[in-house]
DNA sequence: CTGGCTGCAAATCTTTTGCATCCTG
DNA sequence: CAGGATGCAAAAGATTTGCAGCCAG
């Protein structure tokens, strides 16, 4: 547990800290697809002289070297998805919860289909479906 | 033209001034994603008056109302589509580019493949490429 | 007329940066 | 030890809000 964050620092040639553990392993996991400021504010229980500086930091640093996933879903903030393996996910306007999906659509996999954006070099795809969830659709 | 604009903005029911039919013919077949600071800044040109709160709530009206689209491609800031056809986008890491992507992938159609999202009511789908665009590619 | 709009300015919120100090490797 | 990390604080951006005056319907 510990040692798998250690391996992933170590993976991505980053020291590790006491702080970037913590953050790794309240990742681990973790469904709720959280912001920085909520990952933050966690962390922030465990280690009260955590800055967000470092958070940021970090999440940044495991988010480009892939460790890690930053979604753009939220019109609001970023959100951490420690799950890389390709889902689509699903954000609801009212409460602003974030859902992963699992869809069987075709992801784009047939390179035929991709013509238009072979031309470009793509390295990540996020299919996002917006709306009302379940429970915020009831209370309507 | 100035006709199609009263129109959308009638439709919506919005009331019709110059600001806003001068915002609706900047984006009208508009394909450069411009955010709102685009938009803002192009439209200074024409009304030296105008102000950020106009752009701000008008386009904030425009994509509440289906009228246009608001992307969350660009992890900085929202990008504004007047295409409102369901279509997929290309984001480029390197320019901050935004690009149509015409893709046959096949869309999320069926519902049979949706089971997991029809729980919740989604009204709009996003399909986000990222990377380096053809242009940005090449200069590495 | 009247309520919705506009422009202005300030407030919020998220994200980024600079820097002195600290600690991992 | 040295260079990367941390904490702090302030800066930078993007977006939102309050309000007094204005104008479309």
């Amino acid at each position: 547990m510990s040692n798998d964050c250690t391996r992933t620092l170590k993976e991505i040639g980053l020291k590790v800290t006491p702080q970037r553990q913590a953050i790794l392993r309240l990742l681990d996991g973790n469904k709720s697809h959280p912001s920085a400021d909520n990952i933050y504010s966690e962390i922030l229980k465990e280690y009260p002289a955590i800055s967000f500086a470092t958070v940021y930091n970090t999440l940044s640093k495991l988010g480009n070297s892939g460790k890690i996933q930053e979604l753009d879903i939220d019109p609001r903030r970023k959100r951490f998805d420690p799950c890389t393996v390709p889902h689509a996910h699903f954000y609801c306007r009212a409460c602003g919860n974030v859902f992963d999906v699992v869809c069987n659509v075709s992801f784009p996999g047939s390179m035929d289909d991709m013509k238009a954006v072979e031309e470009h070099q793509v390295d990540t795809i996020h299919l996002n479906f917006k709306g009302l969830c379940k429970d915020c659709a009831q209370k309507q």
